[in-house]
DNA sequence: AGCACGCCGACT
DNA sequence: GTCGGCGTGCTC
């Protein structure tokens, strides 16, 4: 009675792998339920029936699943068709996405267990020594490999195991790790015993012959106060590349020591108005139209002005659907707006919203994913980031992805490489739920599929209390540095205003594009600029530190007095960061209380509401800050926003650098005088002739997408054609060199379309791996599905050419 | 990905 | 000679 079983497991592996099982024992055995089972050696891994049949495999020798682990699926066929469709379009494997969508308490692991047979107590004649001490240890109870390879102090213990299942003393048999136990985040810090100079150097002199080893503990040595203070390995991961062996072996030789923590969970206060929320005449008639559209269309472009309250408008919109016990899914680009939203969502809706972002402990995220899964009450809203495509509905009415415009719902790091957006838009059309974008400033994709008529288009261009729009005006630096009217990098203009704005005790908020802006460390006799040794970029300076960093690898060292490449003592900063504007403001405007908000100084979780908390009371006056003070963020008393310069966001080379300057400037702006009166933005910028500035003072989204369509249709650039990204890794630049030519030259060979490259990105090395990336663009006319499936022939045959298998190749769809 | 196997260079 | 590093290949 054994039937066959195609697993999903969470492996980088495009194929799925077949077990058997017994039809008597797994009853209610269906695709979608998950199934652990053994891998490899001595592994064993969760994995989703993907397909069950009777076909038996030939080529190998089958083996059993382990256990059944849900009565119900825990992927519906929908979801499961939306896995496939992701997979597919992202050019990764359904284990990626697999591995996105679960959480991973919901991913058991196990291995197997070494036991003594019980049967009969067997007199141990030839045995050698160590099938002596095993059998020995056996005495205590099953033992894991591992554990039997530190007893007998030997790496290889299979044949020795085997040896021992021969002669019928021992058995094997599998063993899960304890469930119920959600798994937890893992430390490690080094062993106390390294504590003191002449230990640790004694350390690093047993460690040379071992670089990845030495690199990986001179890493936490570094970043960690003192020895015996424990740090994430996620988060190292972030900063260095290590495997996972690597880390055993370090427990193992007891110079590391390692523990599990949980993470605090979130909970919400939950209190509940009774009334929701009133909207305008403006604001009802947008709702009405989205309606409308909603009966012909699936997916709407709400386009509405900062401040024109939107979020009533999605407020309306969800309580609908709860009217009817749907679920609905609120996108966010960045989770640091979640907080203000649940809270404004709690006031309507009470103990109906959880929060699910990648951030959150692990049991929050079970509990959450479990809770959508059955569609309980208490998750029918869902605000969270991108990963919350993944979770798994049952009965999802509405879709809200605000901001879409924004990039952050591009993954582009670890597979799978997906736009929320996208994905949310496309599992709203699969299972029937509508989609609404909300942006001030949509994505000219958006813009164009709204006025293609592929999504309804809704506009709201009044803000909300019928307060006008921040006037803009455009400071040119270069006149001003002709008639010698700057101070630092301030106008006399700008400090004019910023000086009328304090004396009317209003806020001001000076903005500073982060690229481009970090203070790079220079040579002033030989030019020479301090550069990372791993990575091809200028090192950063932090003064706080008195650092020099790699913002790529995290490497670091202290400020060198002298130069590397002359020797002369005549290093300078150059460049303008925060700090360095912070210093200025204080200098031009003694005695007012003036904060930045960058990267560096709201790492904890707390520091940016901190900031943010004092800004809104009043107790600071001028906030300097990038991006990130930018997004979503309402604050009543801001009368004035400076852009110190603009010029570095125009000038980034992308194509998508005109439109984002648009919409972050426009977002800036937003930023000024949102409650009482109109508020002003001054905008410094050598360009003042380029004539995005004149439509970003004007306001004119229009005209700047007009523009922007001309320009991308000429170049070949989406909408109009769509882009795949391969990026090609290795530690030898001749072998990336030859093998990225010999990706483009089989390309070509089977493509009509333009490639472009392989060119060296504009940081050629990270981490001592040199890449190098193609461009490829898909005409409209063209099927994107057949062209990816032969970009993955090309890969295969890549791949089989034994030099180039070092190379690792990725692949980004709709690259940001 | 994660693990075992096997080759090769640096040590008792 | 052996230990352990790192490259290579395979997993139903």
């Amino acid at each position: 009675m054994n039937s066959f079983v195609d697993v999903i497991l969470p492996l980088p592996i495009n194929n799925s792998f077949t077990y058997s099982f017994n039809r008597k024992i797994f009853l209610n055995i269906s695709i979608g339920m998950r199934v652990v089972v053994p891998f490899g050696k001595n592994r064993l891994l969760t994995g989703v029936i993907n397909k069950i049949h009777n076909v038996k495999p030939l080529n190998y020798e089958i083996r059993n699943i382990v256990v059944l682990l849900d009565k119900n699926p825990i992927i519906s066929e929908s979801i499961f068709d939306f896995w496939k469709w992701v997979s597919n379009y992202y050019m990764c494997s359904i284990g990626d996405i697999m591995k996105a969508s679960l959480p991973s308490t919901l991913l058991l692991e196990g291995e197997t267990q070494v036991s003594r047979k019980k049967s009969k107590n067997l007199i141990l004649r030839k045995t050698t020594d160590d099938q002596f001490l095993i059998y020995e240890a056996l005495e205590g109870g099953p033992l894991s490999i591992s554990e039997v390879m530190s007893i007998v102090q030997k790496k290889s213990v299979m044949p020795i195991i085997e040896e021992m299942i021969r002669l019928n003393i021992i058995e094997l048999s599998q063993k899960l790790k304890d469930k119920y136990v959600p798994k937890l985040l893992r430390y490690v810090c080094i062993n106390n015993r390294y504590r003191g100079k002449k230990n640790q150097k004694e350390l690093f002199e047993n460690l040379k012959n071992s670089p990845k080893q030495y690199e990986f503990v001179n890493f936490l040595i570094k970043n960690q106060k003192k020895i015996g203070d424990y740090a994430k390995l996620k988060e190292i991961r972030k900063k260095i590349e290590f495997s996972s062996s690597l880390i055993k072996t370090l427990l193992d030789k007891k110079i590391l020591k390692e523990k599990f923590l949980k993470e605090d969970r979130n909970i919400y206060n939950k209190k509940v108005k009774d009334s929701k929320p009133l909207l305008t005449k403006k604001q009802k008639i947008a709702f009405n139209q989205i309606i409308q559209e909603f009966k012909i269309r699936n997916t709407v472009l709400f386009e509405g002005v900062t401040s024109s309250g939107k979020t009533e408008i999605y407020i309306k919109l969800i309580e609908l659907e709860i009217k009817k016990d749907k679920q609905v899914l609120y996108l966010l680009p960045e989770i640091s707006l979640a907080s203000q939203i649940v809270k404004r969502l709690t006031s309507y809706f009470g103990n109906k919203i959880k929060v699910y972002h990648s951030k959150y402990s692990l049991n929050e995220r079970t509990e959450v994913w479990r809770n959508v899964l059955e569609n309980k009450e208490s998750a029918r809203i869902i605000v969270g980031a991108r990963s919350s495509v993944f979770l798994p509905f049952k009965n999802l009415g509405l879709i809200i992805i605000d901001e879409e415009h924004e990039s952050s719902y591009k993954q582009f790091d670890p597979n799978p490489r997906y736009n929320a957006r996208d994905c949310g838009i496309y599992l709203g059309v699969k299972i029937g739920a509508k989609v609404v974008l909300g942006s001030a400033t949509p994505s000219i994709e958006s813009s164009q599929n709204a006025r293609k008529g592929k999504y309804g288009w809704v506009k709201l261009m009044e803000r909300f209390g019928g307060i006008e729009l921040p006037e803009i005006k455009i400071i040119d630096l270069k006149e001003s540095h002709n008639k010698k009217q700057m101070n630092g990098i301030f106008s006399n203009t700008l400090i004019k205003e910023v000086n009328k704005t304090l004396e009317d005790e209003h806020q001001v908020i000076l903005f500073q594009n982060r690229r481009g802006y970090s203070p790079i460390l220079e040579c002033l006799s030989c030019g020479y600029i301090a550069q990372c040794i791993q990575c091809d970029v200028s090192l950063t300076y932090h003064q706080v530190s008195n650092q020099l960093r790699c913002h790529y690898c995290d490497y670091n060292r202290l400020k060198p007095k002298q130069c590397d490449s002359c020797g002369m003592f005549s290093l300078e900063s150059k460049g303008i960061g925060t700090q360095q504007i912070q210093e200025q403001v204080i200098k031009l405007f003694p005695g007012i209380n003036v904060e930045r908000m960058d990267y560096d100084n709201t790492r904890g979780k707390f520091a940016f509401d901190k900031i943010i908390d004092s800004f809104t009371n009043n107790k600071i006056q001028i906030l300097i800050g990038t991006q990130m003070l930018i997004k979503g963020l309402d604050f009543k008393n801001v009368q004035l926003v400076g852009v110190l310069n603009a010029d570095h966001l125009i000038n980034f080379p992308d194509f998508r650098s005109y439109e984002r300057t648009y919409q972050m400037l426009c977002q800036v702006s937003g930023r000024a005088g949102r409650y009482e009166k109109k508020g002003k933005v001054f905008l410094q910028t050598f360009q003042h002739e380029n004539e995005l500035f004149k439509f970003v003072k004007d306001y004119d989204y229009e005209s700047m997408f007009k523009n922007q369509k001309i320009e991308r249709k000429k170049f070949k650039y989406p909408p109009f054609i769509k882009l795949i990204k391969v990026t090609f890794k290795n530690k030898s630049i001749q072998l990336i060199n030859e093998s990225s030519l010999w990706f483009y030259n089989v390309l070509n060979q089977n493509y009509n379309g333009t490639i472009l490259g392989p060119v060296f990105p504009y940081v050629s090395k990270v981490r001592n791996l040199f890449q190098k990336q193609l461009l490829i663009k898909i005409d409209s006319d063209l099927n994107q599905f057949q062209t990816k499936n032969m970009i993955f022939k090309v890969a295969t045959s890549f791949q089989s050419i034994a030099k180039f298998r070092s190379t690792k190749l990725s692949f980004d769809v709709d690259p940001y």
